[in-house]
DNA sequence: CCTTGATCTGAACGGATGTTCAGATAAACC
DNA sequence: GGTTTATCTGAACATCCGTTCAGATCAAGG
């Protein structure tokens, strides 16, 4: 077993994972052969395969840990059960945007490739992203039982304000004209108005 | 040049097309081969090049058809001028869920398959796309004048409901247990909530 | 200083890729 | 019925693919 003592692997692991990400991001799996991803790392092909068994692999990993870092900050940035629905709603819009406009990269990763993974990673993924839309449904049928929120289908206004939420990506800029705390307001509006009961 | 004549050339042209969106829709454009899309259709992989000059035009023609067809199914469906911005967001809610729900695989395709367009290809692309964004931009502009909107970036609203329309397509079946005039009546309220002036 | 063991190179493998083209095929026209 | 013309086949092309592996390299541990 490769990378058990504290030699350089410990950095080319990560640098390979930075590489495969970015390039599969840009270029899309199927386009990105072992050779560039090795090319960015700045080594041939062959070592590649001392940090992961194949190319399957590697970005199942990518998408796993995405998907697993994601359920995790949310955990320990969600507010506690005696918060409101009204509360959780916001920190989760908020903390959505905040989440994967910073990592942009996986979260197109995440979505664009499924297709590209065998049926047992696929499963394992959608899974995960199962347990996230779960957690926002729950807000929201929370919500509903405190009489704040008029939602007939949890479940799917979960997944279409994910949908919404994560679209930010395709548009917003560091740079741009709008920041971040904007465009959280601005969707926030958006959202608390498009659940809530009296309008 | 060929197909200018009422030969079977007539029929196989679309063969193609259909054969290659199917196939693009499940694998992806980088993982299917011309090979594959002729196995599909029936043929030899040369015979292909009677229809297309190559695979990328394959791939942007497919995309370009798709985008002009949304433009002008909704230029012939939307509501005239002088219905009201209310309307005109109702009837765009619905169209837009009717239309992406029945062309599933196109509107797959040229949302994913983005990156794998040469970059003229894609500004054209991309240029049909913001049309599309303008015209829902428009109506949510008009109900602001009209007073029952509360919409203070209209580019970005657009954007984010056309966001959260188009994910109707990751989970909805025909055969589901809704229908998709419930499926709209849904996502209308939420719209209409959403940019709602009085909330 | 020598051994150990992780890491990397460079070549090789069988196979798939997009595209071209000479020649076969067959349907449409005069 | 012979000719034209669109269409298709089947082979070929140069190139790239994921993966393997024997041997070189090199840093660390005893």
């Amino acid at each position: 077993m490769a990378r058990t003592q504290g030699s350089h692997s410990d950095i080319t692991g990560p640098r390979v994972r930075e590489a495969a990400l970015s390039l599969f991001a840009r270029h899309g799996y199927a386009s990105v052969s072992m050779r560039k991803i090795a090319a960015e790392v700045g080594v041939q092909a062959g070592a590649l395969y001392n940090y992961t068994p194949d190319k399957q692999t590697l970005l199942f990993e990518l998408m796993r840990a995405h998907m697993e870092e994601l359920l995790a900050a949310w955990d320990a940035a969600a507010p506690p059960p005696e918060a409101g629905g009204q509360a959780a709603l916001e920190a989760f819009t908020r903390f959505h945007i905040r989440f994967n406009t910073r990592r942009a990269d996986a979260v197109f990763v995440s979505y664009m490739e499924l297709r590209n993974l065998d049926p047992e990673n696929f499963s394992i993924i959608e899974g995960l992203r199962r347990d996230y839309e779960t957690r926002l449904e729950a807000i929201l049928s929370r919500g509903v039982a405190e009489g704040r929120f008029a939602v007939t289908e949890p479940r799917i206004a979960a997944m279409a304000l994910i949908a919404m939420l994560t679209g930010v990506n395709t548009w917003f800029r560091e740079r741009g004209r709008l920041s971040l705390g904007q465009v959280e307001a601005l969707y926030w509006d958006m959202v608390r108005r498009a659940v809530a009961n009296q309008g």
